[in-house]
DNA sequence: CTTTTAACACCTAGGTGTAAAATT
DNA sequence: AATTTTACACCTAGGTGTTAAAAG
């Protein structure tokens, strides 16, 4: 099972040096070390265990504009709409590895091209000259069946490929899905500001998978 | 318009340092400042005039697989069937550009990375560092309409977007097409060797548009 | 007249939720 | 019983030569 992240993290970044090349990357931790179970009668998640994620490294995707100058990430919306995420641990596609019924919450990661070491092909973090972005909204909980109907609702509405399973009976407009479906939310707002402080970015919106 | 190159270019190198990083690079020149005209009873491109190239840069497609190291580059066939060529002189999605009606024969670039410039967003071949490789049997002259119907056949026997116009009576074997149609061709074999010699490669085959 | 463009039917390639089957 | 996998119909996205119209 290999699938893309939907919602897809979008990003608006400022306080670049518009000189400056950037690499822009995403991975996704996790929350804590709790296995969850949705629990139907209550619309709600329930710790159901526990498990170690303490050993395993996240996988970085980088965006594939990078690298990039500051001036041209700061013009355009970012978006990480190709992300793609799996549970097979032994994935050898480089896509990111997350286990079904956790808990996880993306981070978004500004790096600094630094002409003394080669980030052409980054596989971990460099020690410094990156920020780190992470936002309480965008959380969410991975599983292989949906529990939810509105997540599900959200997906067909919002997500070209399931047009096929859209009501064919009402919305038609363009304000479709806008009333009655999962809030839809404005691209994060990221301020890299300068180097040294490792902010944890302000208050901003975005979606989970 | 804006087409793929195919039949597309595809190498195998031999001779990289196993560890040093390369970047892989094509592009295509004018053999000549020649414009052409396809005169029929005789299936031969005869002079129609002249042209000058002298004051256009040809553009630079790198391989999507750029930065690699030489051992895998030597470990697979290098393809660069995702080429898009174009007639458009102000195309700014970075495509190559060519003028219709005029001769011309693909290069291929072995870039060293050099930790002292940076190569991730080549716009022009480095000065020093760099081996061109390039192949008499890829010349090709470009057209916005076929005039010659082998290579019609050629395209439509062995391009699988094009599936579509296959005589469907005939062909059905593993072997479709290789009585009949243009030659196919090996991959173009390249030997990096060492630095310093600029050499132009040796004799080996491929494939025009 | 020659050459180029644009719309088209027909493909490849791959992203959806679904439902049934398989697994644990 | 809960969770995962697989095959599927239905989409988006985009690469073909063809053809007729447009441009020169």
């Amino acid at each position: 099972a290999r699938r893309r992240m939907f919602p897809s993290v979008r990003v608006k970044v400022k306080g670049l040096d518009p000189l400056q090349q950037y690499y822009i990357a995403i991975d996704v931790v996790p929350v804590d070390s709790k296995r969850y179970r949705y629990v139907y009668h209550s619309s709600q998640w329930m710790v159901a265990g526990n498990t170690d994620h303490s050993c395993i490294t996240p996988r970085l995707y980088i965006h594939p504009d990078s690298p990039c100058s500051g001036e041209t990430w700061m013009r355009q919306i970012i978006s990480f709409d190709r992300v793609k995420l799996t549970n097979n641990e032994m994935d050898d596609k480089g896509h990111i590895i997350l286990q079904s019924m956790h808990k996880y919450k993306p981070r978004v990661h500004i790096i600094a091209q630094d002409s003394r070491f080669d980030l052409a092909q980054i596989q971990s973090l460099p020690a410094e000259g990156v920020q780190t972005f992470s936002f309480q909204e965008t959380e969410f909980t991975t599983v292989t069946a949906y529990q939810n109907q509105q997540i599900t609702k959200l997906k067909i509405d919002r997500n070209p490929f399931a047009k096929g399973f859209r009501d064919p009976g009402r919305n038609r407009g363009v304000l479709d899905g806008l009333l009655d479906s999962y809030p839809w939310r404005p691209p994060l707002a990221l301020d890299f500001k300068a180097f040294g402080t490792d902010s944890h970015g302000g208050s901003s919106s975005s979606s989970p998978v």
